[in-house]
DNA sequence: CCGTATTTGTTCGTATGTATT
DNA sequence: CAATACATACGAACAAATACG
């Protein structure tokens, strides 16, 4: 009892693919040309390729034919920890020999809630400024990031934060040299979820859900442990690898 | 009439179910009464139902119904750098009022292949000690953990490598104790993947790849920049959550 | 630009097998 | 054993997207 037809002829594509009969992009047969070639009904050879296509193995172009997807060669966002004493971190991101591009930052006004709230210690319902970036490497979609920082940062003076211009040397030193608030420490919440709809168009991710993004959720805090800010990023799990180094580390190979 | 009937079946469905009207683990009507309800062939109603496992909403059981996935509480994986100095770093597993248990480690020596053999920087083929383990938490699979040991650590006398018990007080501390080896740093990979088969049994995860593992890649580094041990755990990414602490952090809430 | 051939997408019908209750 | 429910497999027709002369 093995089994069932559309499984073995599954296989079998995804052993010719795995081969490298069907290198990535290539075109497979066409289901009148695997019909014939297994003898099945339309509909048998059908459900082989949308097993193939439920795996992620192929895609099906109307009107084309069938294709092996595309890999991606991963990003590797670096977050170095190192430094002499904690009281400078430097948390980087570095994409190695790629050309990192970032759009005008939208600035809006929120009424804070949910996590927002909760991660900034603010009431819920009281006064956000919300910073939204879409990032690009080699044009490619990256990230989005959003940051919120709670209202009473600008009422003290912190007024760059409501402008919509991108601040390259950093918004904490900003801070720093603003309102004399210093950073001892952040957390970073990563999780793993499917992309939303607005994810997925923006990354250009099949609209299943399949490929997931890492969300990471980064909270720095100041001596007295009050929150600063709360920046939500997100990047697509099949192009980014997350690299942490903490420590004297050599660098990477 | 944009959609096709398939479709809107399924999206109502979906909705039905984001409205709480099917809640987790709940029957959905069976195949036959959807047929009565949407007035639409068998074959109809079922390709709806693909589409909504295809999306991970639902599952379909043989001889009993189509029925609501459970979703999962996630367990939070915490990674503490703090620390006076950077010279011991607490890297801590806190599972918050959960039971752990491990699995008693299963040893064999390997020869040094491909990333193993890069990261450790040993040459190709050059022994190395593996310990293999398996993790749970509540008796819940949690995670697969293997870690790999250049033979001339054992050969310096760290003895203890390749025997089968577990080191609860930590293998870095004993190589410090045995060989008077530092930890000064260490370099951590995350990227995220589809599970292989062997991590899907043990998760107990669909076997088709929709919900990806973490896998993460440590390697601890000497004063001299020499790499001690690569350690890769996999950890399912539908129920862990990665917490990374740095620096001075108030308790999490 | 138009029409035709090719290729995948959707929908129906029907029959039979397998798993669970 | 019988009833129920999902799984597999075949056939057929038409629609929609694409490629090409």
């Amino acid at each position: 009892m093995p089994d069932p037809r559309y499984r073995r002829i599954a296989e079998e594509l995804r052993q010719r693919i795995d081969s490298g009969e069907f290198a990535h992009g290539a075109q497979l047969p066409t289901e009148l040309e695997l019909r014939r070639r297994y003898d099945a009904s339309r509909n048998t050879v059908r459900d082989a390729v949308k097993w193939l296509i439920g795996r992620g193995l192929v895609e099906t172009r109307p009107g084309q034919g069938t294709f092996v997807v595309d890999r991606i060669e991963p990003f590797h966002m670096v977050i170095d920890i190192s430094g002499h004493g904690l009281d400078n971190f430097i948390a980087e991101v570095a994409a190695l020999s790629r050309t990192p591009t970032v759009s005008v930052p939208r600035v809006e006004i929120h009424q804070a809630t949910g996590v927002v709230a909760s991660e900034l210690q603010v009431p819920e319902g009281s006064s956000v400024v919300s910073r939204f970036q879409q990032r690009y490497i080699d044009g490619m979609a990256w990230s989005l990031q959003t940051t919120y920082y709670p209202m009473s940062l600008v009422e003290q003076g912190a007024v760059n934060l409501i402008r919509a211009v991108d601040m390259p040397e950093g918004v904490i030193s900003y801070l720093e040299t603003t309102l004399g608030i210093k950073q001892v420490g952040w957390r970073e919440r990563i999780k793993v979820r499917p992309p939303d709809p607005a994810e997925a168009v923006f990354f250009r991710l099949p609209d299943d859900g399949r490929v997931a993004v890492f969300a990471t959720m980064r909270t720095p805090f100041d001596e007295s442990g009050r929150p600063l800010r709360l920046r939500m990023t997100v990047y697509p799990a099949d192009r980014n690898q997350l690299v942490l180094n903490v420590g004297r580390v050599p660098p990477d190979a």
